[in-house]
This record gives structure tokens, C-alpha cells and sequence, in this order.
DNA sequence: CCAATTTGACCTTT
DNA sequence: AAAGGTCAAATTGG
């Protein structure tokens, strides 16, 4: 078993043991605190295990409107034998579509690619057609908190003090505090680009997310405790972690931004945090028939 | 001494 | 076979 098989199902029987644990903070003496502490630890375990599943091409499959970053398959490894039936069929059919591009220019003068996270180069390769090589970055608490965001860096070749960053994977990490409070939860309908969301909207949306996600959690709050807890749930500013951290983008529309940016590169922000959490929305979605149940999956 | 980077090998996909 | 992406040992730097 990989490393990311491993992440996956330890966020699994986390999100499971804290669930049996909120279970024995139903009784009206345990305080609300409590329970939306362990609320909040369960769905940060669904998130990097979806966060896994996306990153391997599964959770979007209902998005082929996106097809404009050609990218390469997410991560295999040969030890996966027994599900890489599933994986590569999942995979043929939504190659791409799970990435993020997100093409920027920074002046070298201030500051150069530093977009707030702290980033890890694990490798560079020349590639063809481009004079200058593609630096590949992931998250620095890949390991130490299961965080699957990397990018991608390359100068542009018209225009050297531009570098076009791709931005694959979301992070799941707790960095760079201020970028929480920007932070743009999962959409899953709107194509409309940089278009701020109504709080309320994208509230229902996660709420509604991991409601039909997990259907024992569900029982759990709407019977128990969704009284006394709602709105501390559907609250993302009630959360210290990010759940909802930068996500990954659909290309959607983006076609026609990719050329925008590059050829005005004025037209970029300079802090592509604020940018990207706004420009970028998570069209992540949760496939409602994704056989999460399927006990072969995980075989 | 630890962590980040470099860089050629290796793997996957086309 | 070639290209893009990742791994990991060696190297560098704080």
C-alpha cells in the first residue's frame, strides 16, 4: 500500500472514530463545544480523503465540460494492483479535468512566485517547445498533514519576467493564516467566473455536500443535534482549519483567460491568493453515485 | 544537523 | 519511443 492509500484510509478510520466519538457526546451534558469540535474533525478527515479521491480522478466525473488543461493523469503506482481497474477507467475519463490551472505573472522585482504557501520543489524538467524547464512544487505538510496541493512553474517563453503557475490539488493544510479568512468554499454550479459568492450560498452548498456525502452523519445532525448546532456547522468562520482551502479549479470557461493573462500581464493581481480565491472557485463535486460503499474499492 | 534543492533515473501515458 | 511527471540520492544552505 502507497503512502496516499495509507492517508486515505487513516482519514477514513479517523473520520469514523470521531464520529463514534461525538456519538457519546449526544447526552444534552455534553457542550455544544465539544460536539462541534469533533464535527469539525470528522469533516477535515472527509476533505483530505476526498481531496485523495479527487486527486486521483474520481470525484469528478459529472464535469466534462472541462477539458482545457491537458494534463497528465494524476499519480499511480504500480503496488496498486488490485483497484487499478477501477483507478484506470475512473481515470481515463477525467483526465484533466480535476486540475486547477492558474496562470499568473509575477514581477521578479517583488517577491517573485511566492503566493503565501510554503511549496517543496521535488523535480524540473525541461519541456518541449519551451526554452526555459517547468519546476514542479508540492506542498511542503504533504507529509506531515496529508496535504496535496503542488503547481507547477514555468517562465513564459515571450515573456521571461512572467511565469505561468498551475495550480493542481487543494490544500488541506493549516498555513499561511491569512489566507483562511479568503478561503472560498466548494462550488459545484456556477460556471460564472469571478463572481463572489454569497456566504449563504456556498454555506448550503458544503452543507448540502457533505449531507448527501455521508449519510450516517446526516441522521446524525438533523435528529441530534442540528438544533443546537447548525449554525455553528454551516459556519465555515466557526472553523479554525481549512476545510475549504484553496481547491482545486475547473477549467470551465477559463480558455479564454489563459490567453487574457498572458498577454496582459497587468491584468494580474499581485497576490494571487486574493485573486485566486476568487477567481478560481472549487467547482469540486462529489459524484452523488460514487460507490463510496463499494467494498472493492478499497480492496 | 536538519531541511530544501538539485538532478538523473525511473515511471506513466500517448 | 518520446515527453511529461515523480522519486530519491546527493548536494547545498541556514
Amino acid at each position: 500500500m502507497d503512502w496516499e492509500q495509507k492517508t486515505l484510509l487513516n482519514e477514513l478510520k479517523e473520520g469514523r472514530e470521531v464520529t463514534n466519538q461525538l456519538m457519546k457526546h449526544l447526552h444534552p451534558s455534553s457542550s455544544n463545544q465539544t460536539r462541534q469540535l469533533l464535527l469539525d474533525k470528522i469533516l477535515c478527515s472527509y476533505d483530505k480523503a476526498l481531496s485523495i479521491l479527487s486527486w486521483n480522478g474520481f470525484v469528478v466525473e459529472t464535469k466534462p465540460t472541462l477539458t482545457a488543461f491537458e494534463s497528465s493523469p494524476a499519480i499511480d503506482h504500480s503496488s496498486e494492483v488490485s483497484d487499478k481497474k477501477h483507478v484506470l477507467k475512473k481515470r481515463k475519463t477525467s483526465s484533466g479535468e480535476t486540475q486547477q490551472l492558474r496562470v499568473c505573472s509575477e514581477k521578479s522585482l517583488d517577491n517573485p512566485l511566492d503566493d503565501g504557501y510554503c511549496w517543496r520543489k521535488y523535480g524540473q524538467k525541461a519541456i518541449l517547445g519551451s526554452n526555459f524547464p517547468r519546476g514542479y512544487y508540492r506542498c511542503t505538510h504533504r507529509h506531515s498533514q496529508g496535504c496535496l496541493a503542488t503547481k507547477q512553474v514555468q517562465r513564459s517563453d515571450n515573456d521571461p519576467t512572467n511565469f505561468e503557475v498551475k495550480y493542481r490539488g487543494r490544500h488541506t493544510c493549516n498555513q499561511a493564516s491569512h489566507s483562511a479568512v479568503t478561503f472560498v468554499p466548494i462550488s459545484a454550479e456556477s460556471k460564472t467566473r469571478k463572481r463572489p459568492y454569497q456566504l449563504e450560498e456556498t454555506q448550503k452548498q458544503v452543507q448540502h455536500t457533505f449531507l448527501s456525502f455521508e449519510t450516517g452523519l446526516k441522521a446524525l445532525i438533523e435528529n441530534d443535534i442540528m438544533g443546537s448546532l447548525s449554525l455553528a456547522f454551516v459556519s465555515p468562520a466557526t472553523s479554525e482549519s481549512n476545510y475549504f482551502s484553496v481547491s482545486p479549479c475547473h477549467m470551465g470557461s477559463f480558455e479564454s483567460d489563459l490567453t487574457d493573462i498572458i498577454s496582459d500581464p497587468t491584468s494580474v493581481s499581485n497576490s494571487p491568493i486574493g485573486d485566486l480565491d476568487i477567481s478560481s472557485l472549487d467547482k469540486l463535486e462529489f459524484d452523488p453515485s460514487f460507490p463510496f460503499d463499494n467494498p472493492e474499492f478499497f480492496s
